[in-house]
DNA sequence: CATCAATTATTGATAGGTCAATGATATAAC
DNA sequence: GTTATATCATTGACCTATCAATAATTGATG
């Protein structure tokens, strides 16, 4: 493990490492955590969605989902209402003057992105992205497989 | 943020999305989180190490170590001492057969890394550790600057 | 040596995530 | 139509991370 597969181990330990540092600026400067903005960005996508179809979007638990939405919702941002056809099923919209301030907001912090991924040609880009999604890819078909025997 | 830097946001979120992942897949894998494989990774790597090293070394709080570092020791697979020419200073070593499993079972487990990043060419591998330390230089950079005119 | 500052580890409060269990509604099967 | 099954949202219990405050020890400075 650590002399064969250096550079993977590395690179494991860095993603991490990078992940948190990126998760905790980015908090700062958005005064949000990355999964309420992250529920924002699609929020705004959608005039009005279900929350079950959000918390697919959004890569975290149904119970995280409902208690940002609850919070959101006391502070006024959200708005959630059942419709007569379908009892179970709670519809999310964001609250118009929200909306309004969420965009000029994200406009002038979406540089933050673009700082962090700077001095990446288009190019650099689309492979990094590529990249990721293999790794992605590999992740995923990991668990059916490979964690049969264990324990 | 929708449209000119539409690559970059997608890279924001898949990182985020693969780290997870990825932690949740290494941690079902290993039986313990990507911390505390981290701990004993550089606990395997020092024969005895002061606490403050160690969490300088690890990516977490101080908090946090404190409490992996008691689980640890709880279960005997730590020993914590002090050392008569600093009262403060804890230091930390593994336990001699606690040391031995831990290595049968990386060897074992070694390979979950390796299947991760399977599919990439020694120069991808490089390729991709070399972007990933180009956004975490990136990011370091953004807090000085960027976050001084806000709120 | 007495005080002030720095280092180290710990604790408490808080935030946000997971899983498992629950309740309420909707759909299917018979 | 009634019973079984599925969907959806919520809650409670738990875990792990953060930050801020604290305590204990050490080093430095007057």
């Amino acid at each position: 493990m650590d002399d064969s597969c250096s550079v993977r181990l590395q690179i494991f330990l860095q993603l991490q490492a990078v992940n948190k540092d990126l998760c905790s600026k980015f908090e700062t400067c958005f005064g949000a955590s990355t999964s309420r903005v992250e529920i924002l960005h699609y929020l705004l996508q959608h005039e009005e969605i279900p929350q079950s179809a959000l918390q697919k979007e959004v890569n975290i638990d149904a119970a995280a989902v409902t208690r940002h939405l609850k919070q959101l919702e006391a502070a006024g941002t959200i708005v959630r209402y059942k419709k007569a056809d379908d009892q179970r099923a709670t519809w999310v919209k964001l609250d118009d003057t929200a909306k309004r301030h969420i965009k000029e907001s994200y406009q002038e912090k979406g540089q933050f992105i673009e700082e962090t991924l700077a001095d990446f040609s288009e190019e650099e880009l689309k492979q990094f992205l590529y990249m990721i999604n293999k790794v992605s890819d590999n992740v995923s078909r990991v668990t059916k497989q490979d964690l049969g025997g264990e324990k």
